[in-house]
DNA sequence: CTGAAAGCGCTTACAG
DNA sequence: CTGAAAGCGCTTACAG
């Protein structure tokens, strides 16, 4: 955008457009006034807006131990092509981040978690290329994604537990709509039906996703007259929880309870018993994310719009075959 | 002053001085000399090279889980200031990386861990100062820094052990020569001496600042013929390592043995038992770090040229007096 | 490696 | 008031 578009625009001549942007006299009220909008209209500033470098990558919160990975991912593929990563919490939340993003002029922005209608508005209106990493809702289909195949990991969690022989299995899932806890939900009951195992309404727990949610969300299923024998949750941290639960309840495990995390948090091996779980591969799926936004941000058409990365079930100790038959 | 001037004056053409100024090729190096030193002369600028509100992160290694800790600390503080965060792993070791930093014009630079001399020469020639968040080494002393008070909390943690009854304490240290490991092992001493116990060579053992390090030095130190009654490690994972040992030595944790960990991370609250350890407050750090390189970037002064900030002790279950008096 | 020439976006001086 | 023309400092593409 130069002066020169402003005044084929304005139907004046190019030293008209300069008078006015520099408060020169010299033009008609009539005439400053249309170009003063057409000014306005396209955010005309002399200094050249080419976009610069910069990949903005937005987390809707920036906390847990997974963020690491995430930006990791990123700024290795970024620094291969030779951009710089600017890290954001509330990127585009906030009006003045949002108005100091757009002055960054990046070229693409690579959003974690979420991005709402009017935050994708803005961006398509300034032609800045998006990705969504991780969707935590249900997005339009032209929304770029990278995600994790929630589903299929659920499935295989369950899987892993019938297996073992367990009949009577819990499942802790989020309490918020979120897209990956539905899927990983729907993958248990997938799993369960194809064993012709029912479902018994009573184990199926809503919690937040965190290790006081687990913990809460455990003691009432351990507390019940009849117990699970294992328990699916829908996190790592959730699994924390009911480790806690079960000491406090008296169970060991595996012996007396299996239980399955999701996400594969380092700390899942720490743990005694060290936690069997459903790995996602967020360092792998953010590069992906990454490449595309990249490959978007030089105009080009990436491979595919949306993608979802393979979870993998890994299997330690704190699952087991159940004590009884139940 | 145009680079008319110092081409008429240098005795080249306009497009020469052009090409020096834009650092491109196809210059030789006496006629690049020649000109460099003009422009240098004259304190030439072409536009204003007024540089972006842009603060850089340089992680040595980015990993771990107390990076997000300092990259949100650093990110609050530069959006109050609407500046933009670029995080980078390897920054200034690359010599690409480090151009392409360059060409972002930030104002200022936070370094993670270390920033050999090179890299400060780099900077200063730039003009774009720098700031040292919890430096792995001795720095000169125009290095502004800031770090914990790693003295301190070794005093503090070893003085928690002995007020419990423990005379024979272990220190699992860091290998490499960190200055904040030194300085905790010299508070190990320091608590020690003061309390008038003799150190047992033997009782301290260098290892790498992870699980499997903890683990390895902690077997070492659980199989020897009289066996400590407290280990003080370096780091949080070292002690995960030393509670692994525990384990495998039959040995329960706080009554056959005392662990005290270094730097509070998260998993530190989730472990059975959860573990007494040393406080380091990143995130204020990290924070503090930010406003010092972003009134160094305005060209002002800050109120010191270095900080330690407090570390305090969190006891949790991982402590308790000595089954014996030994 | 070097620089004449063309071109960039913008401003200025001036004819209508 | 308006805009064709000349000019500004700088960059780019290219011939030598």
């Amino acid at each position: 955008m130069t002066i020169a578009h402003i005044a084929q625009e304005a139907g004046v001549s190019v030293p008209t457009v300069s008078k006015v942007l520099n408060g020169r006299s010299g033009v008609s009220d009539q005439t400053r006034a249309r170009v003063e909008e057409l000014i306005e209209r396209h955010g005309y500033r002399k200094a050249p807006p080419k976009s610069n470098n910069i990949l903005e990558l937005v987390f809707h919160e920036l906390a847990g131990m997974q963020a690491v990975d995430v930006i990791r991912g990123v700024e290795q593929v970024a620094r291969k092509h030779r951009f710089g990563v600017v890290i954001s919490e509330s990127g585009l939340r906030e009006a003045t981040a949002l108005d100091d993003m757009l002055e960054r002029r990046p070229r693409a922005v690579l959003a974690v978690g979420r991005l709402s209608e009017a935050e994708r508005d803005q961006l398509k209106t300034r032609g800045i290329p998006f990705v969504l990493l991780d969707p935590a809702a249900e997005q339009p289909d032209e929304v770029p994604f990278v995600g994790a195949t929630d589903w299929r990991g659920g499935q295989m969690a369950v899987r892993h537990l019938i297996g073992l022989g367990h009949r009577r299995i819990a499942v802790i899932t989020s309490q918020t709509d979120d897209s990956p806890g539905r899927a990983r939900l729907a993958g248990f009951h997938s799993a369960m039906q194809a064993a012709d195992l029912a479902v018994d309404p009573a184990l199926v727990v809503g919690a937040a996703l965190t290790r006081e949610g687990g913990h809460g969300a455990a003691a009432g299923l351990l507390a019940a007259a009849v117990r699970p024998s294992a328990i699916f949750t829908s996190s790592d941290l959730q699994a924390m929880g009911v480790y806690r639960a079960a000491r406090e309840a008296g169970l060991r495990i595996p012996e007396d309870l299996s239980v399955v995390g999701f996400d594969d948090l380092p700390v899942g091996a720490w743990v005694d018993p060290p936690l069997t779980t459903v790995h996602r591969p967020l360092a792998e799926m953010a590069a992906a994310a990454a490449e595309m936004a990249l490959i978007l941000g030089r105009g080009e058409e990436p491979g595919q719009l949306g993608l979802e990365m393979a979870t993998t079930l890994t299997v330690r100790d704190s699952t087991a075959p159940p004590r009884t038959g139940n």
